[in-house]
RNA sequence: GGGGCUGUAGCUUAGCAUGGUUGGAGCACCCGGCUGAUAACCGGGAGGUCACCGGUUCGAAUCCGGUCAGCCCCA
């Protein structure tokens, strides 16, 4: 058997086109599956995209997370239930797409065109991507079942919606209401307030300080509103009882607001006279500023409202029940019946207004003018807030009057916080944070969309107040006595109607869809067709889901919110929140901003398992930008080097015939190192993986590999080459062991690389993926191996510190190192040995060190005292310093011609003797003899003639066993040097004849050692 | 206005839960060295007011309070 190196030019991308393929091929997904149908279970669900959109590098990284936990848990032997994908086919974003596609402005429009062609249109649309998905990924070694994916268009989706929203519905849950909602005027339909979350800006509004004469009084209140556009609606102005109020000379006019925010709005010029509690305005009459249209009797009045604050504005509040929940909630209390103006578009509709006809967002400054040409307006200002504005199409939000469906999770706002409790967050701050204050506070769930390519809702309602829900294909057949409809979609469900059995009219469907996020909130049980599959009720909580933060509010939440009310329990136990991908500058990314990175161009630019590496080069909870060095940086560092190691491995195993034959005890004490920090690393790595920290084990397995290569490997190699069969045999296999554990440590982080090299160490077996993850072994952990190889690399470290200050190259042997710690053995040396290239190396005691004590005059302080007799002074101190007395007179103390000398006028401090360079580190202080005589230099020499030949046999390109013969020129040094080291040079360069010249030619190449010239010369 | 996260070298970041020698790495830069596995590597240098202010403590990057900046979310 023979190993299969990888060839210099290969790049590691490459690799990934050729393992998708064998994965392809040969089935494997499936099969690696099959291998785990006995085990435990670990259930998974996926969130589910709409393939209207081309998949984005964020997609990429959910993904990864995705498919990194299952093959983790593959390889530990779960069964992975529900790895299945889904599909997201309804809502505004698809019908948005379909109008920009037919050109339509208006609803009416797409009624007119007719709806089932409409959203025939809106099916085939919302797979425009799929395949582009697919390809993505299969690219990125997403293992997903594709042929089971669920999708939420199919009838026997909605079917179980259907059940959900009857079983909601028939507890009093799912109901309807007249009320304020957020609403788009250009899409005609309400929003959820999740939808809502996702479209605030802060924009600059005109804001308008409007008076109100006071009926029979000559004083005006003001009010303060940053949409002018109600002022034609309002009916009541609002105060708070418990504040100040004040009238204020303004002008010539007497002016009425808080006491607290006259100055803030007034600035200057005014004065109060007279303050009072709001309680003596409430019931005062008051005249409308714009009173186009007529209202009952009972409005124009000052009430009493809680909602009333200081925080902004004059105190006393505009109010238009029309347009706003607090202003609603008020008009309902006063008894007074709504006037709206204002159509479905968002226009002025009320003919009586001189702005009949105009988009009311538009008219606010006409109105202000308006005031202003009749001085009833103090003052107008652009203001900056935020506002909502369609999260999908961008137009303005108005809050408007309309009738809605809602789900009522306000009731469940205990239990959404108690199931909470069992989610694992990840990162945890999320789940007391941002969620856990979402579901702290849930708001009723507007379910109802005035809008066609989307779940129906299954309740019909008759004219006389009776209303039933639908609650399968089944029922719905049975109570109409029709047919089935073509499909579960608009507008074949409309044409259904039924007989009410209170007063024998005729029930017909109300006119809505649903918001789409029910569908995915729904795919616990939906896409399993429950309760359909036999009442097989789904298995909750799911193990683990993953999606980006957006979804915090969104998938997560309704998710969350469905299953608590539906089957009493979390959706699921695990739930990992990935963070934005931004882009290179640290910007978010956006169709706007145009910075956005396709998924499938990271692919082509870096492959899947560069990327992946990049996905996890910090933790994925925190937003990270997309800069192509750190990528490359993390593929070098780590497949780059690994392969490298492989390499190695490869083209020497082949050589020698090598093949595994499980980890041979070795007594090697690197062997012995590296086989516990192997195994360290193993139980670190499934720590972090199983806290679902994968980057954390990604950091492990890359300083492993780094320690492989650069310590173990650097060490160890000339093992592979010349050692004692049995030597070599315990590195091989301590290498292959290594390798193997470290590949399918990677498995799920990097599935290509891993399984490319896998495969090449293992030709027969199917896969990485199919082995397990590696189980750490303690009786192979050594802390005190660990820390002896610690210490080694300590005194190595110092040893180059040590030559580098001495002036000593690495390739000159030294005389002798002597190194003093407690804590260090001279067996605990022998892997460095070599590499610290010293005739002797000894351990010594404290007693033994090479160093001195000496004297350091403090002159500041010496200088005083002695005065004129310094000099005399500093060169008694030398004489002292040379006499070896020093550390006996430390505790005698000094005297000097009769004169005590002050303790802190002289420093007692050691130096190394003379002729040795000192490092010290960690309670480990090392000497390096740096005297190097002429035997040592001609050592030096000869490696120096070594190292060239081998640089000459590299760019010659020789094979690694071709044997040269050689001639060198050079003086009189270098022929001793080549001649005592001539068998050394003749071994390590594979020279079958080596002569050598005293002469002046200049035959070969010339290198320079040490200011001498050299010619080497193949022949 | 409220909540969350983040702020450490030019860049990417570890350390912070549980305070303790001189705050670690990698990339880039400079000097030196090593190398017949390497896309490398090793030693040294330069580069840090650990965002800022204050407090607790013998001792704070770490704990507490406040401020500022960036990002996200809510109203």
């Amino acid at each position: 058997m023979s190993f299969e190196l990888i060839p210099q030019g290969k790049k590691i991308k490459d690799f990934a086109d050729e393992i998708a393929k064998y994965w392809d091929e040969n089935d494997v997904f499936r099969k690696v599956s099959d291998l785990r149908k006995d085990g435990k279970e670990f259930i998974f669900l996926e969130g589910p995209p709409t393939a209207n959109g081309r998949p984005h590098v964020g997609h990429a990284l959910t993904r990864t997370i995705k498919d990194t936990a299952l093959r983790y848990k593959t390889m530990q032997g779960y069964r992975i239930l529900r790895r299945d994908a889904g599909w997201d086919c309804h809502g505004l974003p698809v019908e948005l797409e379909a109008e920009k596609h037919f050109g339509f402005k208006h609803k009416s429009e797409i009624e007119e065109f007719g709806i089932d062609k409409f959203n025939e249109y809106c099916k085939e649309s919302v797979f425009r991507y799929i395949d582009e998905w697919h390809e993505m990924d299969r690219r990125l070694g997403f293992w997903i079942n594709q042929e089971s994916a669920y999708v939420t268009l199919r009838d026997d989706y909605i079917e179980s919606e259907w059940w959900a929203m009857k079983t909601l519905f028939q507890k009093g849950d799912l109901y309807k209401d007249y009320r304020i909602s957020p609403y788009c005027p250009r899409c005609e339909t309400t929003l959820s307030s999740h939808e809502l979350a996702q479209g605030y800006k802060d924009v600059k509004d005109t804001s308008i300080y409007a008076k109100f004469k006071i009926i029979n009084e000559n004083r005006y209140a003001v009010a303060w509103t940053t949409t002018p556009w109600t002022l034609p609606s309002n009916m009541l102005l609002a105060v708070n009882e418990n504040v100040s109020y004040a009238d204020v000379q303004y002008e010539d006019e007497i002016l009425i607001m808080a006491e607290a925010l006259v100055k803030k709005v007034l600035r200057e010029n005014y004065k109060i006279i007279r303050t009072y509690s709001g309680k003596e305005l409430l019931g005062k009459r008051y005249e409308r500023p714009i009173d186009f249209i007529p209202v009952p009797e009972n409005a124009c009045k000052i009430v009493h409202g809680d909602h009333v604050n200081l925080e902004e504005g004059t105190g006393i509040v505009h109010t238009a029940p029309a347009f706003g929940s607090d202003d609603f909630e008020l008009g309902k209390r006063e008894g007074l019946s709504i006037i709206n103006p204002v159509d479905f578009q968002g226009k002025f509709s009320n003919k009586a207004l001189p702005w009949y006809g105009k988009f009311v967002k538009d008219a606010d400054i006409d109105i202000v003018k308006f005031l202003k040409e009749r001085k009833l307006a103090l003052r107008s200002e652009k203001y900056e807030h935020s506002y909502p504005f369609c999260y999908r199409c961008d137009t303005p939000l108005l809050y408007y009057p309309i009738d809605a469906w809602f789900v009522r999770a306000s009731a469940y706002r205990e239990k959404l916080v108690e199931n909470n409790g069992k989610i694992n967050w990840i990162p945890p701050h999320l789940k007391e944070g941002r969620f856990g204050n979402f579901i702290e506070e849930a708001k009723d769930w507007n379910l109802s969309r005035n809008r066609y390519w989307g779940t129906p809702l299954p309740v019909w309602t008759c004219s006389c107040g009776h209303m039933e829900a639908m609650g399968s294909i089944q029922e719905l057949m049975e109570r109409s006595g029709m047919e089935r409809p073509k499909e579960l979609h608009r507008p074949y469900v409309d044409n259904i109607t039924m007989k009410c059995p209170d007063c024998g009219g005729k029930m017909e469907r109300e006119p809505f869809v649903i918001d789409t996020w029910f569908d995915s909130g729904s795919s616990t049980y939906a896409a399993i067709h429950y309760p359909f599959n036999g009442n097989k009720k789904p298995e909750l909580p799911v193990s683990f889901i993953t999606e980006a933060i957006d979804q915090t509010r969104g998938w997560f939440y309704v998710l969350h919110v469905l299953s608590t009310m539906l089957f009493q329990t979390n959706a699921y136990s695990n739930v990992f929140c990935a963070e934005f991908i931004l882009d290179a500058e640290g910007k978010k990314m956006s169709k706007s901003r145009g910075n956005g990175v396709l998924a499938m161009k990271m692919m082509d630019d870096f492959g899947p398992d560069a990327s992946r590496l990049f996905f996890y080069s910090s933790a994925p909870w925190k937003p990270k930008p997309l800069i192509e060095k750190v990528v490359r940086e993390n593929e070098v560092k780590i497949l780059g080097t690994f392969l490298n190691i492989y390499n190695f491995f490869a083209s020497n195993g082949n050589l020698d015939g090598y093949s595994f034959n499980g980890l041979k005890k070795s007594n090697n004490l690197l062997d012995r190192w590296l086989v516990s920090r192997v195994n360290s690393t193993v139980e670190e790595c499934t720590k972090s993986m199983d806290a679902y920290e994968f980057h954390e084990a990604q950091r492990h397995i890359s300083e492993l590999i780094d320690d492989v290569s650069n310590f173990y490997l650097r060490l160890s190699r000339r093992r592979f080459w010349d050692s004692s069969s049995k030597d070599k045999d315990e590195a091989y296999s301590t290498l292959f062991y290594t390798m193997d554990i470290i590949l399918r440590l990677l498995a799920p982080i990097a599935p290509f690389t891993s399984e490319y090299l896998y495969r090449k160490m293992h030709p027969d077996h199917l896969s990485v993926h199919a082995s397990s993850y590696p189980v750490a072994d303690k009786s192979l952990m050594d802390e005190k191996t660990e820390a002896r190889i610690g210490m080694a690399r300590n005194v190595l470290e110092l040893t180059r510190r040590a030559r580098q200050n001495g002036g000593i190259k690495g390739r000159q042997p030294v005389k002798e190192i002597l190194v003093h710690s407690e804590k260090i053995s001279e067996s605990d040396l022998e892997p460095v040995r070599e590499e610290m290239n010293a005739r002797k190396i000894k351990i010594i005691g404290e007693s033994e060190k090479p160093e001195r004590t000496v004297i350091k005059v403090v002159n500041s302080r010496a200088a005083p005292i002695l005065k004129g007799k310094m000099p005399e002074f500093l060169k008694f101190i030398e004489e002292l310093n040379s006499s070896n007395q020093v550390q006996r007179m430390k505790n005698a103390g000094i005297s000097f011609e009769g004169m005590e000398i002050p303790s802190d006028a002289l420093q007692f401090v050691t130096e190394p003797e003379k002729g040795y360079v000192r490092e010290e580190e960690n309670s480990v202080s090392l000497f390096l003899n740096t005297e190097i005589d002429s035997e040592l230099e001609l050592e030096g020499l000869s490696r120096e003639i070594i190292r060239r030949i081998q640089v000459m046999r590299k760019e010659m390109n020789l094979d690694y066993d071709a044997s040269i013969n050689l001639a060198i020129h050079g003086n009189e040094k270098i022929r001793d040097a080549v001649e005592k080291y001539r068998n050394k040079i003749m071994a390590e360069t594979l020279c079958s004849t080596l002569n050598v010249f005293v002469d002046n030619s200049t035959q070969g190449r010339m290198w320079e050692v040490e200011d001498q010239k050299i010619y080497l010369e193949f022949l």
